[in-house]
DNA sequence: AATGATTATTTGCAAATCGCAAATAATATA
DNA sequence: TATATTATTTGCGATTTGCAAATAATCATT
């Protein structure tokens, strides 16, 4: 049988390179952090700091001041919540949607051209497998549980 | 068809977040990146820095420094090599080799939790698409090649 | 063998990141 | 109204980062 964790560990060690390659847009440089916020403010709906932050598995203090640098930058839009005041609710600039669209497009890009080494069947076979994986992963009692 | 960064996004994610709690053993407290540069150095026979560095695509320069650090905790041990007096060569210390060790066990044991909500064919299919995505991840040429 | 070019690793340094403890500000509860 | 709870921010010190430059060993050329 293979080694699965070492299969895990080269997946997600290549994943996060392209990840971190994929920084760099348009004179505006971020963080590898700073990609995966924009990218979850992205695809939620006006979030709350401590819902991202959670979902990052960072610290709320850290958090906190990372997006006071994405404010800085004009990527970010801090909104207090009418209903109640304590939470600030987080929102993507058009500068910051279209840094987060790029590094998106790009992603995606490798992802197909990874694809394209396969036949149309494997390909699916591999999506479907990841796809249950993460509904596993999500049963699991053990660890990391909050993510989706 | 599925958003397929979503997915890769989420994998990862969860997968670092393990890692990043399996750090604590036995009171030895270690970062992410030094629990990653403990499995390298495992896996491989006597590895030189850079080789190391640059699979996990570090800087050289902190790389080294974070090598300092496992020495002084007495977890890695480094040799010049007698031929070339320049490299220097990576090893674990038996401490390190417990340390490495114990981390593998954790990681394994919730990659077996996962994998037993899934019969027998799906947890088959899913590592040999892992695999296989591996093998094509290597073929492309437009990102994070080195790694294996 | 002497010189300069190349390579592996380390240090100086300044910036970025981190997380705990405490502060602030708003809301909920009694 | 007084108190507890919750969301976010700030103080602070420790750690991590990466570029440029230094060091140290080997290689290439003469």
């Amino acid at each position: 049988m293979e080694n699965v964790r070492e299969l895990f560990q080269v997946m997600t060690r290549r994943f996060g390179l392209l990840n971190k390659n994929c920084c760099s847009i348009d004179g505006v440089d971020i963080s590898l952090v700073q990609s995966h916020i924009l990218y979850e403010i992205d695809k939620r709906e006006y979030p709350s700091m401590q819902q991202v932050a959670e979902v990052l598995g960072m610290d709320i203090t850290t958090f906190s001041r990372q997006i006071q640098n994405l404010v800085k930058k004009g990527l970010v839009k801090k909104t207090p919540l009418p209903e109640d005041r304590r939470v600030y609710t987080l929102s993507l600039t058009n500068e910051g949607k279209f840094i987060a669209t790029t590094i998106d497009r790009e992603i995606r890009q490798y992802l197909e051209e990874v694809f394209s080494h396969m036949t149309e069947f494997e390909k699916e076979t591999v999506i479907r497998s990841i796809k249950l994986l993460n509904e596993c992963m999500g049963k699991s009692s053990v660890c990391c549980k909050p993510l989706f």
